[in-house]
Parts: structure tokens; sequence; C-alpha cells
DNA sequence: GTGAAAGCGCTAACAC
DNA sequence: GTGTTAGCGCTTTCAC
């Protein structure tokens, strides 16, 4: 490797000249400015990041926390976030926690550790725990999900999507189709995200007058497989039910699976919502009503909000409030 | 942030002893670390990766470009690899290149300017330009493909899977399965991948004595909604097809759509094998057959390489060498 | 056992 | 318009 010593050696010129001729900043002849860039060029000049960012206290990079990588709800979203932030010369780090809390901590020591200037955090589960980290830090993050626990003076920027209106929205178009023994098939409740997409069914089920049932809740783990398995113990289990919503697209596509294996008609004896809207909603036959969390403006809006943080230093905080959307297909039609 | 001297400064200690207290190296009373650790953790310190990666000419982090994140293919590979890194304390930094060659050799840059200890690097197409500037960069890169542009000296560690092979497979499964006319719906042939599974497809034909047909082959741009049109333009050429390759499982499942859209009984009047072997093969109906390019494992030695290369200090070049594996699905049973 | 000091490669303030 | 210098926070060698 080369550096700045080297190729002012070679040149003949300082190594501050060297500098203003590659950084382009501050007085210099055209002709020598023109010499050294041709000896930069000779030796492979690159400068290096880490004594850069030393120096600046700035690394260019975010990181991107997202729980799973295997599943393509976050695509958009990365999507959405990437290219905003590659036109502010900011990289896209993407780190993937496993759902895991640990692992999530350890990312967030890496934003303690300066591995970047600022994070998009993507968790089913905002705890004490991480956002204690979070706020260690004292950095720039951006969550992108609802945390009650908020202190009075904390200063996260968080972008927010009603997951139990999404919920309300599913259930009241299933209500609306005519069913009448909804079932749910949901996460872990103790995660916070699963626990507000149930409040929401509730709540349609009870504006509707309609009792809500226990049995017709089933937990699966956002899997295909899991879907698969949990909708097989509910329908073992004997229970009149003529629509179920699944909590994300993959387990809806577990469900579709039996449904096809047991030839159920999809629509006509039971109608499916799932969420997310995914590509997996409309790779399956019939394909999959979903509800949309509009990812991508997800994405878009967390590395706006970033970069006015980072770039424009903005100092007070910022939510952002977005509207989940239904979108029907055949797996809820009406007859 | 604080750092090294604050802590010296209140522990009444010099810096050189708290960096002893810290790291655990050299000789210190226990008392002393004890007491400096005290105030570290009061202070809430956690080392600056800048200064550390200066110094020690070593980042900890692996970059791992890949051309699209939103391909399935390449979850397992990144699992597969970021599970071994993880082990060695490396970190794995995902990037992704949109099929983009100027994209990639941003990444490159990046490299060069030690982003990274060590790449993990997937494209489609090595060519001449990108392979020269990861040589330029002199740190260890792992390919994950074959290249056959490779120099003498070149010391370029490997992971390859065989795609013509692969393709063979698929073409031979589909013959013996009782295919006569063999669509084949690939990318661009100047692309390195496409154009060896082409390779591959034509091979099995002339084995089997079977006349290639140009107008079977058609082009498409590895999406669900490419492989859909690619499928229906061929179809409206109303030629006699029996059977159909596409080169990954997205494109295998806009076919799949539009069979069920025309009411063509898959594995009766056309029998499908795809690539890739993704989650995706198994959501639709009936569920694809597809070619299984083990990506898990090119991840897992992909990493196993790259560590030899930065923890063992590994000189001379490996190449590994994996054989894909035909799964056989519902798509292409026989009668 | 502990302290002092140099240097990784870059930037920016200041001197000439 | 160019050169000198200090310092970002860490590691490591040498001195005591």
């Amino acid at each position: 490797m080369s550096n700045i010593y080297e190729i002012a050696k070679l040149s003949g010129y300082s190594p501050s000249t060297v500098a203003r001729a590659l950084s382009g900043n501050g007085y210099i002849k055209d002709t020598t400015k023109k010499a050294i860039l041709k000896v930069a060029k000779a030796l492979n000049y690159t400068p290096t990041l880490a004594a850069k960012s030393l120096r600046n206290n700035r690394t260019d990079k975010i990181l991107f926390c997202i729980p799973d990588i295997c599943n393509p709800f976050y695509f958009n979203m990365i999507k959405g976030a990437t290219e905003l932030l590659t036109k502010h010369d900011l990289f896209t780090m993407l780190l993937y926690t496993k759902h895991d809390l640990s692992e999530e901590l350890k990312m967030i020591e890496l934003l303690n550790q300066r591995y970047g200037d600022g994070m998009i955090y993507v968790s089913f589960n905002f705890c004490d725990q991480n956002i204690e980290a979070v706020r260690k830090t004292n950095m720039p993050v951006v969550l992108t999900n609802k945390y009650d626990g908020l202190k009075e003076d904390d200063n996260f920027d968080y972008v927010y999507v009603d997951h139990k209106k999404g919920m309300f929205m599913a259930t009241e178009h299933l209500i609306k189709a005519g069913c009448q023994h909804i079932a749910l098939m949901i996460g872990d409740l103790k995660e916070q995200t699963s626990k507000e997409r149930a409040e929401g069914y509730f709540e349609a089920l009870k504006k509707y007058n309609i009792n809500m049932n226990k049995d017709l809740i089933v937990y699966a783990d956002y899997t295909k497989e899991g879907g698969y398995r949990a909708f097989k113990s509910l329908l073992d289990y004997s229970l009149e039910i003529d629509g179920i919503i699944t909590a994300n697209d993959l387990m809806g596509i577990g469900v579709v699976s039996l449904c096809h294996e047991r030839s159920m008609n999809i629509s006509k004896d039971i109608k499916i919502v799932s969420f997310d809207n995914t590509d997996y909603a409309r790779c399956v036959h019939p394909r999959l009503s979903s509800i949309d969390l509009r990812e991508e403006e997800i994405g878009e809006h967390a590395a706006k909000l970033l970069i006015e943080r980072i770039i424009k230093k903005r100092k007070k905080s910022k939510k952002i409030y977005i509207e989940p959307r239904l979108v029907v297909r055949e797996s809820s039609h009406r007859e």
C-alpha cells in the first residue's frame, strides 16, 4: 500500500501539497497537481479509510441491522434505504441479527466502536436492554418500530408502521367477505410486533361483535414450515374455520400448501389474508391477499432521517408514521 | 466518547498501563487492573475501531459482495459463510452490487481502502476489468465462480460449482423423463455463468442425439416477471415444447404462473426443471425440480479459505470444486 | 510493574 | 502556492 508520504517523496513535493492535490482543497498550481496525481496513479494510491475516519470521526458507513436476511420482507426496505444513502456517499453495511437479542447487542456495540456513522435498526422486539444499549452509543439511530418505554429525554428517530391497524384491516376485510370463524396465526406474543398485530385482530372482532375463540389462535415462527405445521394442528382440532390471517407471507404459503394437500378450496372453503405483501404472496396459486407494510418507504424514510442527522446535523428527534395498505387478491375473494 | 487517556487521568495510571489492563497483555498488578477496568466501565469505554485498525492494519471485517439481495439463492451462502466467520471474530459486511459492473468496482475499491480484511466476491460475470481491480488490491479475495482469464502468477482462491454440469444433469433428466423438445430459458450469454450453463444444455442434447432448435432458447432476466414474459413469447410462437429448463427458480415460478393461467398440466403437458433449488422451488404447486448448487457449502468454503488467508497467513492459492445436485420434485415427474 | 514515546496515514491550522 | 506541524486513539517497544 502506498501512502501520501511515498507520493511526496517521489513527486518531490511535501505531504501537505500532495494532500491538497488529492483532496482538491486549498490552493495548488495546476501543473504540480497534475504531476502529483500522476505519481499517485502510478503508485496505485488509495486513501486508507482507518486513518481518514480516525481523523474525521466519520466512516461514511451506515449499519443496517435486520433480524433475518432470508425474509424477503426486508428486501425493499434495504433497497429503499440504500438508494438514498448511496446518493449521499454513505455505504450500507448489512448486518443480520438472526432474531437474537445478543446478536443485536453485538451490532449495537459495533456502532459504539464507530464501525458506522449511524444505524437503521430493525427489530421485532425493542426492549429495555437493546434500547438502553442504543442510548449509550449516543449515535444517530433510526428505529423502525414503536417502542413504548421511551424516556422523556430520549432522542431517537423512528419510522413507524401501524401493525395493529394492518391487522385490523385484514380482519375487517375477512369479516366483510363473510367470514365468521377467523383464525389467527401469529408469533410469540411476548414480541412486541406480534402483540400489536394480535390487538388489531381483537379490536376488529369486537367492533363487529364476533366472539373471540381462543382456540382459533395458533402460534408459529414466521416460516413456511411453521405455518404449515400450525395450520395442520388447527385443522386437526376439527374446528369450524372459514378464514385465516397469517402474520407473514411465508406462513401464509405454508397454509396454502396444506390446503392444496387436503384439496381445500381457497377462497371458497377458507379465505386467507397474510402480512408483508412480499414477492411470495404472488408466487402461489391462488395469490395471497396481504397487508402491505410499505417497506420501501420505511427504508427511504429511515435513510432520510439518518441523513438529516449525520449530514445536516439535525438535533431534534422525528417520528414518521406510515399507514399499511390492504392488497386484495384471489385468496380472499368473495364468492 | 471516552478514550484511554481519560481513563488514565481518572484512574491515576499512565495510558500504557490502562492499555495493558484493557488488552490483558503484559505485566500488571491485579488490583490496578481492577481499578482501571472499573473506571473504564464507569466511562462506558469502547475502543475506537479506526485507531485500532490504523495501528494493526486489521479491521476484522469481511466484505461480502453479492449481485442481488433479492435473490434467495444467496441466503444460504451468506449464512454458511457468516457462521464460520463469526467464530473467528470476523464480521460480515454485506454489499450488494445490483448486477452492475461499476457497483462491483466500487466495492473492490472499498477493499482497497481497507474497509475490510478480505472479500468474498460473488459475480455472474468475472471479466478482465473486475479481476484486474481485484488483483490491484493485493488483498485476500475468494471468487465464487470460475474465471478463465487467470494469469500465471495470479493467486486467487476460489470455490467453484460446475454450472455446466448442473445444466447437463437437468437436461439429461428431462430427456430421460421422455422430453424431446426441451426449451431453455437463460440469461445473457455474454455473462459467463449463463454461457457455462448453456453449454451443459448443448452437451446433453448432443449426447442424446437430439437436434438443437435455436427457437427453443429464450432469454430472460432471472426474475419471475421476466420468466413469465419469456415463456409467453415462447408459447405464442406456437412451438412444440414438452420440457423447459429455467436458469433459476424465480424464472421457473414465472413459467408455472403462466401454465396455471393457460391451464397447462405441469409434468403431463410440460415438465419443468429450474436452477438454484431455493425456497421458491417449494412454494409453488407443483413444486419445482431444481438443480441444487449447494450454496451453503459454497459460503462455508469461501469463509474457510478467507480465514486461512487472514488468520493462518496462507500464501498459496486454493481452488475448491463443488458438485451440483439434482433435486427431483413433482414438476418433472414421469407419468 | 509501570511510564514515556513513537508511529500507523490522514487532515487542517498555521507559517512562510 | 507550498511546507511544517500537531493530533485523531490505539499499540508496542524500550526505559526505569
